[in-house]
DNA sequence: AGCCTCTGATTCAACCTTGAACCTACATGC
DNA sequence: GCATGTAGGTTCAAGGTTGAATCAGAGGCT
């Protein structure tokens, strides 16, 4: 597989190389993809020993009447696996932060509530983190740069959702 | 550790919570960083049995003269630590795709050379890489838009590299 | 009722990353 | 010369993610 001198067959006969212009918004993207991350973790991590993962389910729950979900609701929100999920939310119950139980209305469906433990670590973290996303990313951008980051966020991410296989050979 | 209630002491008094505006450009940003990564990484996966963060090992080593480079230059620009990097090199030297040895100019660096495979293996990968940077990025993007891109991912890379403990405790 | 299928959720093995500990080679100071 | 310190690189254990296999409940079809 992946034999060169074959490609120019069932590849577009000339590939779309980037431009220089393109390439380094590639790059500059690659490179905060890799980087931002952890930093987000590290302050997390360091002041509340949470991972950002982990800082986005429990802040989903506290924003939902009752503090309550469904646990595929939730791996819908956080844009997950329900393996991955799964095994934070155990975790994250083993920790006090959270209880699992099965849905009332569906014996089907399991939902995690937070815990009042949970509940007061996600404030007590909230305002470092947002800090930090400030201190990072918004602080220092204009206005509308922040629109079209946005714009650009929600781009990527249309594509994503809408296309998950179609980069399979572009013809 | 992590009470509630004393967070207004050493924290700013009223934290500068993100507007509606800033909000939805940060959770956008966060989808695309919890989501672009995999895509990518199947793509790559599927087509060439490589993941995203070992074609820019290769591609790095690609485009240097001599297709050689120091693991500590490399693990710089990839940005990510020398443990993760000499794991990564260790399975690819494995593999055939790369050879490892002592730099000649002085025996305290270790170099990485691309072998053949190696070489065959990026110019293979290469083309299907692009197109699905295109798909899920460029493509559909303005010029201006690109332009943006490129700032904003700069400056976050730029806050990182130039504050990466400075998160702590923002007085 | 019985069968098939689909979705929600869990588990498990394989694999990868992280961070600390460790080793080597060079540089600096005394 | 010798001790100390520092940077490059490797290794190892601990922990997290992935994807496949599995199980259970719900709905549709005959």
């Amino acid at each position: 597989m992946s034999e060169p001198g074959e490609y120019s067959c069932d590849m577009p006969d000339e590939p779309r190389w980037l431009t220089d212009h393109e390439r380094d918004a590639w790059l500059a993207l690659a490179k905060l993809m890799f980087n931002l991350p952890s930093a987000l973790d590290a302050q997390l991590l360091r002041d509340s020993n949470l991972t950002l993962f982990d800082y986005f389910v429990l802040s989903g729950l506290s924003m939902t009447p009752g503090r309550t979900m469904r646990l595929s609701d939730l791996a819908n929100f956080v844009s997950c696996s329900l393996s991955r999920l799964s095994n934070v939310v155990k975790r994250m119950e083993q920790r006090g932060l959270l209880r699992r139980a099965p849905d009332p209305e569906s014996p089907r469906y399991t939902v995690a509530t937070l815990t009042d433990a949970g509940w007061d670590l996600v404030v007590a973290a909230a305002p470092g983190h947002v800090a930090a996303v400030r201190h990072y990313v918004i602080d220092g951008l204009t206005p509308s740069q922040i629109d079209v980051l946005r714009e650009v966020a929600c781009h990527v991410t249309r594509q994503i959702d809408s296309a998950p296989e179609s980069a399979r050979r572009p013809q």
